[in-house]
DNA sequence: CATTATGCTACGAATATTGTAGCACAGGAG
DNA sequence: CTCCTGTGCTACAATATTCGTAGCATAATG
């Protein structure tokens, strides 16, 4: 059961939390359920942002919790850092975007979400 | 709907977390991306399953999960409870995992979730 | 009544996330 | 060089969420 520290391991994501089944449907909805992720790709879906500039699109989330997914997605090949500095996503990041983009116009549209 | 004292502030998700912007595309995204959530709607593509079935789907996940996050998709009109028992996709949850179909092609075909 | 299945709750332990502070390392300006 | 400012990133205590297991009340069936 590993140890429980206050934050030792927040390094890598050692496994695919959540689902062992092995099928990627399930690992990519797995790390696509994590807090924040979404939204992180969401937020580079027009520009790189440094570091800085994604936590306060994010609402000014915990710089752990978004440098943890930065490395998630790193590590999924869906997000890369730039020379320069800043973060953007990879072909693949974008290709994974336009997936989503419809989501935007269901959101618009779908009672439940109109006034919240 | 559900007390809770083990841990202090329990007592529901009053709010949309993470995501004070209003905007609905803010507000599903901060839906899907909880735990256990996208899953639930995965596994229910085909067909309505009971709560338990549904749990075995979701690699036994903890009853407690799979009920807050099935009271999480009632509330957004995703998901809808059968009399004769069992939980399906509203046509607005079937609407929502059309868009998402394309993402298992997109699994298979990314590398880094091939072999995992 | 015994059995099986349903939806659902309880709750301690394990993990994850939040919020705030601050480090080391570039530039750039003075 | 020294004082700024901005970068990516870490520390860590306080909270919140999730896990795992047990178990309830109800209903349908044998």
């Amino acid at each position: 059961m590993t140890k429980r520290q206050a934050s030792p391991a927040r390094s890598a994501p050692r496994k695919v939390r959540g689902s062992r089944t092995g099928r990627p449907i399930m690992a990519l909805l797995d790390l696509l359920g994590r807090r924040w992720t979404l939204r992180i790709v969401w937020e580079l879906r027009d520009e790189a942002l440094t570091s800085r500039a994604l936590r306060e699109a994010c609402d000014d989330a915990s710089p752990t919790v978004i440098n943890d997914r930065l490395t998630e997605l790193r590590g999924a090949g869906l997000v890369e850092t730039l020379e320069a500095g800043g973060y953007r996503l990879t072909d693949g990041g974008r290709e994974l975007l336009d997936l989503f983009l419809p989501l935007q116009k269901f959101a618009n549209g779908w009672p439940p979400f109109k006034t919240r």
